[in-house]
DNA sequence: TGTACATCAGTGAACGCGCGTTCACTGATGTAC
DNA sequence: TGTACATCAGTGAACGCGCGTTCACTGATGTAC
């Protein structure tokens, strides 16, 4: 989606490696929106692209490469929504508001996508350090948004455990206690309603879970 | 767990019959925890257990049976986990923390068994009515936890919208709106807690996810 | 108590299938002189 | 501009594998007289 890796001029060869490479992975993702990231197969991936199996091997070393690349794609994309929508800043609008609501448009737009990234994981998986580094620029995000908010209130329990561990976070990136709780409330309880929202739990239940998405974001401004 | 089915005196051979099929499950639910959901598979589970693979036929129509009676027990445990935990009210403590703690005991102890409930959904499966049946059982005693918590403060947006919905509610169980909203809340930030807990998202982050659990029920609590 | 029969758990062979992956190859595209 | 060579995308055959599932069968367990 956004320019990531060589940037610089490329050679025809180099285009159309590139281009084929995305047409792969944008059958993966369809793939997987029918029946799930489990079921993905190089083989009927190919067929789709009316090309031979092997022929796949050119662009990916195997099956395990190219799930890793979807998932790092994944965080790259929500990384790329937070960014954008970070930069929408100053119209009276709390920064937090404006990536909860970029983080429930990035949900509803691929909800596989979405698990891929915070649903269930496969036991045996651990993901490259890559991916890790964007997951924390995008806890940076939303850390950043919350330390702009006015804290008032006592100190609970909670951030005196925060406080207590020195601050060792991620890229050393000191947070006070009272933003580092409300980012982790902001990513939990937003992460709660989507992925139920989206897993068919509120099915047959008569409300409208956008308007819970709202009114859980309205009790995080508060 | 609890009792289900037919409990009446059973011949040797549906003792036995039970005791295999239990057996089986057991062997799944490992296999689960191994792999996943998605690499559960019936021949690896009778070599497990000693036995040819047609021979698990006896017991399970197929695989999809076995998986929708995994699910379908998974629930039940839930349930059972929640009606057990209510009966130890009137100790001071809410409802409320006795079921966050039943539903957090229970979480960790099978996080594989959490995420077949609450994780990923294949995205052709369907549950069938009487797994629905017992989600909403577990809905009503969420429910049934927060009907009894003191409601103070205004009428949210999100109440409203509830209200306008004529409660057509499971069960036609008519609960005020105020509790409604805060057993969603309850479910959804919990939900929220656990499930990047369990799937290892605050790994790495220095804090103790019990300490944020706590946190969020004490919120939910005031 | 003993015998004849029915029930049913479990086996082993076999089926077709789709998977990931390798390999030697063909043919087109690009490069060097 | 033209020719010789290198690069590389894609093919088709083949590999071994494990899967779910069926089928005819054996042998043990339970039942009826």
């Amino acid at each position: 989606m956004a320019d990531h890796g060589d940037t610089g001029t490329q050679t025809p060869r180099e285009r159309y490696r590139a281009q084929v490479q995305e047409e792969i992975k944008k059958h993966a993702w369809e793939q997987m929106a029918v029946a799930g990231a489990s079921a993905l197969s190089l083989n009927a991936i190919a067929k789709q692209m009316g090309m031979s199996g092997p022929a796949l091997y050119r662009y990916f070393a195997g099956r395990d490469e190219l799930i890793t690349e979807l998932i790092r794609d994944a965080y790259r994309s929500l990384a790329d929504t937070f960014r954008a929508a970070s930069e929408t800043v100053g119209t009276g609008e709390p920064g937090l508001a404006v990536l909860a609501h970029a983080l429930r448009g990035w949900a509803l737009a691929d909800p596989q996508r979405y698990f891929l990234v915070y649903g269930t994981p496969v036991p045996g998986y651990h993901a490259p350090d890559d991916i890790t580094v964007i997951a924390s620029e995008n806890m940076v995000m939303m850390l950043d948004a919350c330390a702009e908010l006015p804290s008032d209130g006592p100190v609970t329990s909670f951030e005196a455990h925060i406080e207590g561990l020195g601050s060792r976070w991620a890229d050393g990136h000191a947070a006070p206690p009272v933003a580092l709780r409300r980012a982790l409330a902001f990513w939990t309880r937003l992460h709660g309603v989507l992925s139920l929202e989206l897993a068919g739990h509120f099915n047959g239940m008569g409300f409208d879970p956008a308007l819970l998405f709202a009114a859980e974001l309205d009790d995080l401004l508060r």
